[in-house]
DNA sequence: ATCCAGGTTCACA
DNA sequence: TGTGAACATGGA
């Protein structure tokens, strides 16, 4: 059912950055969990998206230290209104625009943010995945290891996304709220294997095929969050991944059970804590970028024993 | 086997 | 407002 599709090259884009900008790290971050969603070297990195319901496939290299080149491929027509609404994905999922030197000279004062800052200089949070996206990712995060979830992703990839072949690489599509909007709760947990998630999954593909996640502008996204946790399967933890990733509220800390730990033996030096203490600990330290000074411990912890390494890498 | 995993909901104090 | 169990599934 999975037909690949052909794309071919149809834009090439050339997007300024603000400095400092890390390429490597900010396109790839090393906690995230295999998807086949994307794929990255040491200095190029390929990603599918969905712009409306067309399916991309873009490779984005840095052409100078000011500007990130991405080549878009795809299949049928290709209007402005199209690159218009890539150009600005691509922006928003990798902040391409965003000062961070606030949060940089923030973090300076902390002694334990020494390393992290040198070896990911430049990072900021990346989330290619829209509103919809991350919000199935987050479903399938909760309660579930890591094979787990990667199982169940694959499932519902291979179940009613898509594949496609460009520059030489086959990935997977995501697919669209109004690909599964149809779907039987039934059919999610005994095809797909999603357990209970199966009944919150359709409230999610429903809500996002009445709020296109793309149409959203940032004003009217932080209504968009309330309305958000009304539906059932989004909790604090749900809400500040889509917060801190898909908005790029750099406050947004999203404690789950392993960064918690990584956070609780970085700054109170324990070797765990409850909640509320690690996020006080945050705050008091790094009051507005608590998630962006997060990011930086937990990629840092993780950079020695990626999850998914870069191809070519040893 | 039994436990529990990168949470959330629901029922009951 | 605050605790505790149940939730589906599969790997350790």
């Amino acid at each position: 059912m999975n037909d690949i599709h052909q794309l071919s090259h149809v834009d090439t884009l050339r997007l300024p950055v603000t400095q400092p900008f890390n390429f490597r790290y900010s396109l790839w971050k090393p906690s995230h969990f295999a998807t086949d969603l994307e794929r990255h070297s040491v200095d190029v990195s390929w990603r599918t998206f969905r712009v409306g319901e067309h399916v991309c496939g873009v490779v984005m290299r840095m052409a100078d230290s000011d500007t990130l080149q991405a080549e878009v491929f795809s299949e049928g027509s290709w209007e402005d209104a199209d690159r218009n609404r890539l150009v600005h994905r691509l922006i928003h999922s990798y902040g391409l625009n965003e000062d961070i030197s606030a949060f940089v000279a923030q973090a300076q004062q902390v002694p334990q943010m020494a390393e992290p800052l040198a070896e990911l200089a430049g990072m900021r949070q990346s989330c290619p995945e829209n509103l919809f996206e991350i919000a199935i990712i987050s479903l399938l995060l909760q309660n579930a290891t890591v094979a787990r979830t990667t199982q169940m992703m694959t499932n519902l990839l291979d179940h009613y996304g898509r594949v496609a072949e460009f520059d030489g690489v086959t990935l997977k599509a995501f697919f669209t709220p109004s690909e599964i909007v149809g779907v039987d709760e039934s059919v999610f947990r005994e095809r797909d294997r999603l357990g209970y998630r199966a009944k919150y999954i359709g409230r999610f593909a429903e809500f996002f095929a009445m709020h296109d996640p793309d149409e959203v502008d940032h004003a009217s996204k932080a209504e968009l969050m309330t309305e958000f946790q009304t539906i059932k399967g989004v909790g604090p933890y749900t809400a500040a991944i889509i917060a801190g990733s898909a908005v790029r509220d750099p406050s947004a800390l999203g404690l789950d059970v392993w960064n918690r730990k990584i956070l609780a033996q970085r700054f109170l030096d324990v070797d765990d804590a409850e909640v509320p203490v690690v996020q006080a600990k945050m705050t008091e330290l790094f009051p507005g970028h608590e998630g962006l000074a997060g990011l930086y411990v937990i990629e840092e912890t993780y950079r020695q024993q990626a999850v998914v390494k870069l191809v070519g890498d040893a």
